[in-house]
DNA sequence: GTGAAAGCGCTAACAC
DNA sequence: GTGTTAGCGCTTTCAC
């Protein structure tokens, strides 16, 4: 493997005047500057990045948290991200971490290890307190709200979503809702679990824990939750689903089972995945590229101190009416 | 930033010490041990990973490229290749090309420039000629069919995939039959027009340019596909749909248009996607997370010196019956 | 058991 | 314009 030195000996050169060249310094005479590149071209030379970056202290590289990668929800929100990335021409190390604490500490640990320049965390099982003391590293952006901390988020209005949500179905006359969600302790789960009761109480209702479902992701969890809810004596006639695979379980085995959607169950799903528009489902789009790519700019404006520290983004959701309610 | 020189100088040792407390190296007094650890706990340090991967000329860090991340088939192939990278205590850089020439030659370069010890190659636009110059930095492995060429490849049945769809729908009794798949120009397309080409001549068939669409990706893509067939004079009776999303797209917009399917129309998905499960859409499974887990497996082996060079494997589909054929 | 010293391959003051 | 040289922060021989 070739090395500066060899090609500043062969150029009859210095090491500096090579370095020069490689980072199109001015100041060097056209014939040595030609007499370098002929070397490098010579022995097919290429910098070792690692002495580059470790001389410079960074390395145009950015880390990726993310629980799953093949899930529409993360899959265009890393999407957004990698697209932003090509432009400011960095790199991203994803990291799946299944929500693994584990996994994910390696990547704030790699950052100040010096081997990523920040970190997108789309979403987190670590504590706040902990990943804040990762801050002096690099900055790091969370996809979930974190107003009020001193982690920069870029984040969906997750309590807007299930309360437009909610409110549609209670125009349409429901008053028996109930919802489905993710991990329940998720930041995003408390939002949406905070918007549900406030607008249940503007109805004077409460939610009903029978008609509550959480770590419901697939396809196959959907259709577990319209078994259970057939089970259960006095049944819901309206259901938010965070996710539209979810939704569309619970659809396809209502259907099985001679439930009328929407007139013996409304259906609400989330995402607008092509799932959604293939079944006709009403469903609330999330701008989760958007959000990807948000992070992604508030990362590098972090990073070349061109954005304030703690900045705090939130983006708005879209409703989308079709046939399930 | 704490260095290991400071760590020494606190702890009252030599950086020699340090080090190889750092790297767990036998033949260190206990005493001095615990005063290195105590100094390493007092300044919060950790080691700079720019400087050990230098000297020790490797980073422990597998490039992955690949066209889309938010698209199943590739969407399971990197969580295939994540879940077996965090196995072996890898991690991954990830470029999403767009297939984009000059982003994928980016991965290989890093390769070379030694900021990653192996690249795996979902898909490619790249030349294999260019692609193999690559190899003296380090293991590439493609995801598509390489026999006969010096990259190794982990890679999918598509010949077969074809074939036994083809073959059910003939003894299905249709003989009119037509395809979509994405990229025509890229190796899995080829073995797959080949195999349609090889089935439909067993019934002295040729295929019917009308009845082949490319670049069919989405659910909209195959909701534009009907809507050419609908104008067809002489219809196809069938047709096998590389993606389960555009099979989807098919058989939605079939249903507004009054087509029946598999009456008038009988379809076949690849993928096995949730939205087949939920339409209920005959599909040719892929084992796509499998693949990237083997390919993941393989640079391994490759880097640890475990296994030869030119190394391929192909991995057998699975077909599912359903509905509509 | 331990430390001095020679790299790993590069950048950037500084001097000329 | 160009070269000398001192790092960047670490690992690893080799001698003691």
């Amino acid at each position: 493997m070739a090395n500066i030195k060899q090609i500043a000996q062969i150029a009859g050169v210095s090491i500096t005047t090579v370095s020069r060249v490689l980072n199109n310094h001015p100041y060097v005479k056209p014939d040595k500057r030609e007499a370098v590149l002929q070397a490098i071209r010579q022995l097919n030379y290429t910098p070792n990045q690692n002495a580059v970056q470790l001389v410079k202290g960074h390395t145009s590289m950015i880390g990726v948290v993310v629980p799953f990668v093949n899930h529409h929800y993360f899959g265009s929100m890393i999407e957004g991200i990698a697209q932003q990335a090509l432009e400011y021409n960095y790199q991203l190390v994803l990291c799946q971490t299944q929500y693994e604490q584990e996994e994910e500490r390696k990547v704030l640990e790699m950052l100040r290890r010096k081997q990523i320049d920040g970190v997108i965390i789309c979403s987190k099982v670590l504590e706040w307190e902990l990943i804040e003391s990762y801050l002096p590293y690099g900055p790091i952006i969370t996809c979930e709200n974190a107003e009020g901390r001193s982690i920069s988020s870029v984040y969906v209005d997750h309590y807007n979503g299930f309360a437009m949500g909610v409110n549609y179905l209670i125009t349409k006359g429901h008053h028996r809702i109930g919802y489905t969600i993710g991990r329940p302790e998720s930041n995003n789960s408390h939002n949406r679990i905070r918007a549900f009761h406030d607008q249940l109480a503007t109805i004077d209702q409460v939610p009903n824990p029978d008609w509550i479902f959480n770590m419901v992701y697939t396809f196959e969890d959907g259709t577990g939750v319209l078994e259970r809810i057939m089970q259960l004596n006095e049944k819901p006639t309206a259901i938010l689903v965070a996710g539209d695979i979810g939704a569309a379980g619970i659809i396809s085995s209502a259907k099985k089972h001679g439930v009328r959607v929407p007139e013996d169950l409304a259906v609400i799903g989330f995402d607008d995945q092509p799932i959604s528009r293939a079944m006709d489902i009403t469903t609330i789009k999330l701008p989760t590229f958007e959000v990807g790519r948000l992070a992604c700019e508030t990362v590098y404006k972090q990073l070349i101190g061109e954005c304030e520290q703690p900045h705090h983004q939130e983006l708005p959701i879209h409703f989308i009416p079709r046939s399930t309610v």
